[in-house]
DNA sequence: CTCCCGATAT
DNA sequence: ATATCAGGAG
């Protein structure tokens, strides 16, 4: 993704615009301690976060430590997920994770990229979350399906996979931006650049926006 | 690529 | 009825 000047220039702005529009912007999980962010953010895959912090403020009184997940019957753990969909899966990938954490990273859940890869339910979009909202360690962008679906349409990759999507906006994203621009993205992806109808009339980038012209004509 | 999956919006 | 929601594994 190599861009020109002028497509510096356009990324730039478009950063600085998002960035002012939603100051507010951070983390919507709710947890208290690495372990908490980690089993969110497991569970937040296809569910929006709203569901999974009520099912978490539950579940975490339950599961306080990486032990009661990994002696948790699988049947129980699933029902106690289930209203986040996908329930066997997670529930199987949270008990095998915490089974790893403990005989291969000391009860301790793993504070590098390459240690938390090698959890089951965890991919660089997962690990990037934990990394940088409970140790500060910010490697890379989390890409899930706002950060996606906004960066095609701005056109800041033309890329699907997010693993290549991920290396395009580390490209064009100053690395100090790292840590908010995701949560910006996924603010403006939830009030304005939606997956359904986006509202391009109200957006404050739309100017700016490739995908602006197609959407604004169908009303 | 498909599958996993419940809940809500349109 | 269908699309979508803070994805990841086979």
């Amino acid at each position: 993704m190599k861009l020109d000047a002028k497509e510096k220039r356009r990324v730039e702005k478009i950063l600085e615009i998002l960035k002012k529009t939603y100051p507010e912007a951070r983390i919507a999980l709710r947890f208290s301690n690495p372990l908490e962010l980690l089993v969110a953010t497991v569970l937040s895959a296809q569910c929006t976060d709203e569901r999974v912090n009520q099912v978490t403020k539950k579940l975490f009184k339950k599961y306080p430590t990486v032990e009661a997940y990994a002696q948790a019957p699988l049947e129980e753990l699933e029902q106690d997920i289930r209203p986040t969909g996908f329930y066997r899966n997670k529930a199987k990938n949270i008990k095998e994770a915490a089974r790893i954490i403990l005989e291969e990273f000391g009860g301790q859940v793993p504070r590098t990229m390459k240690e938390l890869l090698r959890l089951p339910g965890v991919a660089r979009k997962t690990a990037n979350i934990v990394l940088t909202n409970a140790y500060g360690v910010v490697e890379g962008i989390p890409v899930d399906t706002h950060v996606r679906r906004i960066s095609q349409r701005l056109g800041l990759t033309r890329e699907k996979d997010p693993n290549k999507i991920e290396q395009d906006l580390m490209a064009i994203i100053p690395r100090k931006d790292w840590a908010t621009i995701p949560y910006v993205f996924i603010d403006h992806g939830r009030k304005i650049c939606r997956a359904r109808k986006p509202l391009c009339e109200q957006c404050p980038v739309r100017e700016l926006c490739p995908a602006a012209d197609q959407f604004l004509k169908k009303n």
